[in-house]
DNA sequence: CGTATTTGACCAGCGC
DNA sequence: GCGCTGGTCAAATACG
């Protein structure tokens, strides 16, 4: 990092002749002072450049360490990335293999030409959502990218109409949920849904859930939630639609509805768009997160002993006081 | 009593 | 036209 500047540093302090010019040779009594205090602060200067020397050491040392963390923080972020395009695409064919009749096969066909589509329209990224303590990461990711995008979709619903195909926005949201919670309501985003039917769909044998949202009349996002096929403890919230207002203020617990209500519990603020993944994603990104948070503090170290450096230089350079 | 949820019925698209 | 399926409606119910 700066090991230049502290070799620059230390020469610094080689030339120093901290006592001054000799003068008066004829006062014996005032030469044995000044030889004394000479070599007091010989000793001061010693000790100083040693101390210099091992925090130049230890800076050398912590910024190697940084630059190994920063490399293993990317390295992380790539796998991360990885496992999450990975697990796309292993949605995507829980959803388009299995058994089935060819009505089915043909509708779970045409779903997965249409995440396929929305995978490769990236737009804005979104924030991230917190949701009741569990993991929540805001990545949507497509088979060939994966990085923080929503995903555009043509609504497979079959009753809404062309333009509102053309307009509306179709993302996915993987929540890690309790199995023994049969609410289908733990999937926070800091809107308030209202649920409005319930179905048991062919692929899978857990309902699903609809929801509108139920905090401005006019807006027509819906979502739907259901229990991946494969994972029971993995809820699926598909969002359709624009919200056309801006996320409820949050509220915290206070007269809240008993049964799962999505206002009481807002979380986030955040946009719709959230995915999240299994406990292997999550704790590799904990795992992420924990290096990015060690490098920080490792960077404010580092910062610490420049600072560190820059008084010890100054008082090495003449603001030692003189006895 | 007002509001949200539940749940059976109904509607529409698609394949045969 | 029929059957299957996903999505929606609306009356009944539950809850604060």
């Amino acid at each position: 990092m700066d090991e230049q500047w502290m070799i620059g540093q230390t020469s610094l302090s080689l030339g120093l002749h901290v006592g001054g010019p000799r003068v008066a040779p004829s006062v014996t009594r005032v030469l044995l002072e000044e030889d004394f205090m000479s070599s007091k602060k010989n000793h001061e200067v010693e000790a100083l450049e040693a101390e210099l020397r091992r925090v130049g050491e230890e800076n050398r040392r912590l910024s190697h360490m940084l630059r190994a963390l920063v490399a293993k923080y990317a390295d992380l972020q790539c796998k991360v990335s990885g496992t999450m395009a990975a697990a796309n695409n292993h949605h995507q064919s829980w959803t388009t293999s299995e058994d089935g009749s060819s009505a089915s096969a043909t509708r779970k066909r045409a779903r997965s030409d249409s995440l396929d589509t929305a995978s490769r329209n990236p737009s804005p990224p979104l924030a991230a959502a917190g949701s009741s303590g569990r993991f929540a990461v805001s990545v949507t990711v497509g088979p060939d990218q994966a990085e923080c995008t929503p995903v555009h979709e043509p609504c497979n619903s079959k009753r809404v109409r062309a333009d509102e195909v053309k307009a509306s926005r179709v993302s996915k949201l993987y929540v890690h949920a309790d199995p023994s919670d049969v609410s289908l309501q733990v999937v926070k985003d800091g809107f308030q849904w209202r649920k409005y039917g319930q179905k048991v769909t062919k692929d899978n044998p857990c309902p699903r859930a609809y929801f509108r949202c139920s905090f401005a009349p006019s807006c027509q996002v819906k979502k739907k939630v259901q229990r991946s096929a494969e994972d029971k403890t993995m809820l699926v919230a598909t969002y359709d639609g624009d919200h056309n207002h801006a996320p409820p203020p949050k509220q915290q617990g206070s007269g809240g509805r008993k049964r799962g209500d999505a206002a009481a519990v807002r979380v986030s603020a955040a946009p719709v768009l959230v995915q999240q993944q299994g406990n292997q994603e999550a704790s590799t990104a904990e795992q992420v997160a924990d290096r990015k948070n060690l490098a920080e503090q490792m960077a404010a170290t580092l910062t610490r002993d420049a600072g560190f450096k820059a008084a010890l230089v100054s008082a090495l350079s003449g603001q030692i006081p003189v006895a």
